[in-house]
DNA sequence: ACCTTTCATCGTATATCGCCGATGAACGAT
DNA sequence: ATCGTTCATCGGCGATATACGATGAAAGGT
């Protein structure tokens, strides 16, 4: 970790994470299968991805912790779901952040005021 | 690498690369930071973050090669400049993923067929 | 020529990731 | 009670990420 992200940074932390989750096509892959269908299992995406169980089953740990993904731990088969309105968060987060490095850029071409250099 | 990820998920790789390169918080801070001024060089987001010189440089080197951000190698200081259309980009790209995921519930929830059971 | 500044890169240490097989728990079916 | 199915978790392995200090290249100033 680094030493010192006192201020501002603690507030990506939130997005980071969610970002984080979705940056492994895999996990990517799984998000789009599980919203094609009501609810499905573990066993599910196992078959639809080629990966062993264990793995799947790791990759929807890290989308649930993230807050993307709810899970219903039902009799014998979990179901897992997507957080639509989580990953419209996200999108929004990011869109955000966007707009700001976006608006930062127009506000120094209109007032063309400030550079970087400070010898 | 997985395994077998032959069809759509080549078209995400792009994506998570992306994503990959803005899961850190630092990397976020860094953007930002980029975004305020014309073009800063490494030295002023060394002084702005409090970590090493080599550390910044390759959270720079990320950026750059996820093409989030632009360098251009000046006599003495490289200037680093946020590619605003990437991420704008970027953030297109997911926001059609979150699309994806809604309208899929949306046929769901209209003809409410589909249940993932297969038994 | 020499020093300083700035940056990239190398080497290294530690932590985490991604994958797997194995194991055990929970539950349904026989 | 016994078996099969489904899933989470553990342990291990190799690869990658993150951080640092050290080093060298490039350029400017004295």
């Amino acid at each position: 970790m680094p030493r010192s992200l006192s201020g501002a940074c603690c507030a990506h932390h939130a997005m980071t994470k969610g970002l984080s989750a979705l940056s492994h096509p895999v996990r990517v892959e799984i998000l789009k299968h599980l919203s094609g269908y009501d609810a499905c299992c573990c066993k599910d995406v196992v078959r639809h991805l080629h990966l062993a169980q264990s793995t799947v089953s790791q990759h929807l740990k890290v989308l649930v912790e993230a807050g993307l993904v709810h899970v219903r731990p039902e009799r014998q088969s979990s179901r897992y779901e997507v957080d639509t309105e989580a990953l419209a968060g996200l999108t929004e987060a990011l869109a955000r952040l966007t707009q700001t490095c976006i608006d930062a850029r127009k506000n120094r071409t209109s007032s063309h005021g400030a550079e970087a250099n400070d010898q």
